[in-house]
DNA sequence: GATTTTTTATAGTGGTCGCTACAAAAAAAT
DNA sequence: ATTTTTTTGTAGCGACCACTATAAAAAATC
């Protein structure tokens, strides 16, 4: 996971992820199948753990104004990353892969994750919850981008800030 | 530029863009020297065209809050693409890209562009011209990774609209 | 028209990619 | 303890990578 999310899925050789985890390509491939099957465990692993800033946001409780604004301050909390581990692995880290099936795997998990925010968005604005969502999604992407290219938590909470004031005001406003 | 555009520059091999260009591998390194300096080129041209929606707004006239609103508006125009090219070259053409060669070239392109955006509007508010430059330059990341994703036209400018007003709330605001 | 210079294509450099055949070693079962 | 099964390491598959040595063709010069 370290590694797909620091450097990408193309950048990551099937050796290296072996050599990580102490095993050599034979028991690699009996383990996973592929390398796409890796990756497809660890955005399942990734996206069920603290990454989901949503899912944690959303379990904090709240309106959607609230769980919103706490989602995207998660996202700034949570993107300068560690080690390399920098933006989401999710929203980039098959970005520019030349491999259909983690194109596919990665696109899947995107849409998860935005059908529950605009789900979530839905219950209190209906007709404006893809639009909305829509602004979520590319606040995240962006931040995500940002810190990718090394922003650091400072500059992503103060995005993070204006983005939930942009989306307090689309929500309450015309 | 369309191939580097299209599918990221790792992901492109020389053969390919030699093939499109007419020419074989040994003509292509007496005319660029390297992958990384087409690629240079490739930034070069793209970011002095009308790619560089920055330069066309401000040339356009207008106070910060009419030409960063158009710029997002030419930005949402131009993302979604055509033939593949969706995005921003610059912004994700080298994105989880292995060669530190091309990072370098991207990141420095990216630098200068988010300079002259943050210059320019400290023109009217030199204080916070940092924070509203990471506004702007996060929406358009996001708008281009959105893009890369399969946002249509209509979708991009539904979010810059949102983006432009969140940037007047924050120039004019407190 | 002959010679020199430049440009080009052919072919191949070593290296890495995802992935696997095969056989040795370890574990389990008899 | 012997046999069977599973797991593993060694080695290598063909394919592609960025890049280049060499030599033939084309262009320019004399």
């Amino acid at each position: 996971m370290r590694l797909f999310h620091a450097r990408g899925y193309d950048a990551v050789g099937v050796a290296e992820l072996g050599a990580e985890l102490g095993i050599k390509p034979p028991s690699f491939y009996a383990a996973f199948g592929s390398k796409a099957g890796l990756f497809e465990r660890t955005l399942r692993r990734y996206a069920a753990g603290e990454a989901n800033v949503f899912a944690r946001a959303l379990a904090a409780g709240g309106d959607v104004a609230t769980v919103i604004g706490r989602t995207l301050a998660l996202a700034a909390e949570l993107y300068p990353g560690q080690g390399g581990t920098a933006g989401c692995l999710v929203l980039d880290g098959a970005r520019n892969s030349a491999d259909p099936e983690a194109q596919a795997l990665a696109d899947a998990a995107k849409r998860e994750g935005r059908a529950a925010v605009r789900d979530f968005i839905a219950t209190e604005a209906p007709d404006r919850a893809d639009a909305l969502a829509d602004l979520v999604v590319v606040a995240m992407m962006g931040m995500s981008a940002a810190a990718r290219d090394g922003a650091d938590r400072e500059r992503l909470e103060r995005v993070a800030a204006m983005m939930d004031r942009a989306f307090r005001r689309e929500l309450a406003g015309a």
